[in-house]
DNA sequence: CCAACCGTATTACTTGACTAATACGGTTCA
DNA sequence: TGAACCGTATTAGTCAAGTAATACGGTTGG
């Protein structure tokens, strides 16, 4: 069962695509496996005091990726391929990346120093947090 | 004076951001120069037929960048230096890299092709243009 | 079967970004 | 000086994104 005790209490960004990080980084890291089983919406909104409907957008995100499969009244599971879980670690680089740019945009930065610090931040190993200039 | 017949018609974004980047790109290209002086906030709100609260926004943008004076009741002026302009070029070159940026985000693009598209749009000479996938 | 759970759809509320309407005070020049 | 500009501030309307409230129908296990 995919749990949700460690999901981040602060983080960036709305709700339901923090969910969708979380997911994304539990299934590139391998903690969240093929055939899974995902607490439902009720429950996750419950430990994330949210509505439930947020949560669905969330796993309606996840759905659409192929990250999980969801059949109507019954529960939903994880569906992790090695290319979906490849295509999860490329969407959290590209997050990340995204991340930087904004941070450019506000300021004048030359080309060598973005590309250090664009080649720096796609390197590391990154779960969570980051800060704006 | 600088003139607004040239403003695109289509283009994207909130209309205040297309003025502030019609106004970059002309310091940029050297068709806006020093002490030039800057058509009134109301002439550039009929010129494009939107409210001049709009065109203010504008320009209260680029005095802070510092690229236009403004005096109360007075007409504003261009204020261009080599700095001020090379500083034009960077925001532009950054407004593009975050466009390159979004559309990274939607597909999977790989480190190594990230980087050279990042580094061969850097070095380019765009002016106007490019779209999205 | 049927109660308890599940996923889902519809609707409404809240908030911030963008734009507009209006009014106020400063500058300029005949 | 005063009319005609100018820049500026305040307020309100519009729209999309995010979130919540609620209800509906499907699945499951005793």
């Amino acid at each position: 069962m995919v749990s949700f005790s460690d999901f981040p209490t602060g983080g960036e960004g709305p709700i339901y695509l923090r969910i969708v990080r979380f997911i994304r980084a539990g299934v590139a890291a391998g903690s969240v496996v093929d055939g899974d089983e995902m607490p439902s919406r009720r429950v996750v909104s419950a430990t994330l005091g949210v509505n439930p409907n947020t949560v669905q957008k969330a796993y309606r995100m996840l759905e659409e990726e192929g990250l999980i499969v969801s059949r109507s009244g019954a529960k939903s599971f994880a569906c992790v391929t090695p290319e979906s879980r490849e295509a999860a670690r490329q969407r959290l680089r590209a997050e990340e990346l995204g991340r930087v740019i904004s941070s450019l945009r506000r300021s004048g930065m030359e080309k060598s120093a973005a590309m250090e610090l664009l080649s720096k931040l796609w390197d590391e190993d990154i779960e969570e947090g980051g800060e704006e200039e």
